[in-house]
DNA sequence: GTCTATACGAGGATAGAC
DNA sequence: GTCTATCCTCGTATAGAC
């Protein structure tokens, strides 16, 4: 069980000393602060302070800030590689196929509103390496193949796909990244709330469905 | 005249002793250096060296790091504002003004293809502060407003025109923040070549007309 | 497993010579 | 205006006690 004590009026929460409770804590930890300032410019020690655990747990038990990282990544891509194989195997047209793809995707990133981030910054600013490693090409090329798919079927009008995937992703994916900015914008209801989040996956939906039909 | 010097067998330029060819040297660097890694993760000793000037030049023209960013972001800032205004005050249908904003802000994007990427990172992991001095959140309101004008009239199908807004920007902006990653994801011409940026233009006018049009 | 203390390098900023 | 040298804080990582 946990503790409390006081430090020179610090209060200081001591663990309990357990790696099922501190690990997933590190994790949940560093994904905000990996999230909201990216790699190079997260803190180890800020991590540690929202995690309520002491700094060196966190190279105890990732070895580094870098095997943190990656283990953030693997963590907050899951639900992705889960949503992409989601819509797949399916015997629908090109157009139910894509809008289911997209409405798992949007529910996985309304899940979780920084794992789109932390994938932005990671393309921004990493070597492509943790891309590759990820797999996070087949964001793009899943959604390259469906477009192709239904242009050739004469259900979507002629375009570019790999274009249109990259826009389609973007689509989803921005209003996470712009978030913070949004709030700021204008006075109006949290952009991250429960009902912003369905309001964004269905203006999407909507926006996608309409770009893409021929 | 600039002069060459060698240290240690390691060559260094020598600067002119011109705040005209420093100034802009350093401004030109940082957009580099924060356009890749954010003002946090940036570094002052990168930003010299790319610049070919002494670490010490960066303090003494724009006082501290903060000031060269701000810098650095009224710069990139000001093609956009242009670009804003530029379609407002015509007399067209909405489908006419809303494609000769996005055609002037394209184009000011693939003219400097790091913009882009410094707001998203400014958005992401600034406080705000920024983006209110800059009037950035005209980005969105410019747009949203057209799409209200243009859903009045009856040229543009029913939707939330804020959303509509944020959508649009994503499609144009989120391109370059992935450029990165692109040239990654599958083999193909360089994302931000002039052909390469020419087609992302003409596939996001398209992909929004035909979005927005009734 | 948890904690404290500390080594060590990186990086922002300044002082003062030329 | 430019350059070198230096200060000092911050941040990653480790060592070793409990």
């Amino acid at each position: 069980m946990g503790y409390s004590v006081t430090i020179e009026g610090k209060p200081h929460r001591a663990q309990v000393r357990d790696r099922e409770v501190t690990v997933p804590a590190i994790l949940a930890a560093a994904e905000i602060e990996f999230g909201t300032n990216g790699f190079a410019a997260a803190r180890t020690e800020s991590i540690a302070a929202r995690a309520n655990v002491v700094k060196g747990m966190i190279f105890h038990y990732f070895k580094s800030k870098e095997g943190l990282f990656e283990a953030v990544l693997e963590q907050a891509y899951e639900p992705f590689r889960e949503a992409l194989n989601k819509a797949v195997d399916k015997n629908q047209t090109a157009t139910d196929s894509l809008l289911s793809m997209l409405e798992s995707l949007l529910e996985a990133m309304s899940a979780r509103p920084l794992s789109p981030v932390i994938f932005m910054l990671e393309s921004i600013q990493g070597s492509g390496e943790h891309v590759r490693k990820l797999g996070l090409a087949s964001f793009y090329t899943r959604i390259e193949a469906l477009l192709k798919k239904g242009i050739a079927a004469g259900e979507f009008r002629p375009m570019d796909p790999w274009h249109g995937a990259i826009n389609i992703v973007g689509l989803c994916g921005f209003y996470f990244c712009a978030a913070n900015n949004l709030s700021h914008a204008r006075k109006g209801p949290n952009p991250l709330s429960d009902a912003s989040l369905k309001k964004h996956a269905s203006e999407v939906m909507a926006f996608v469905k309409r770009a893409v039909t021929e």
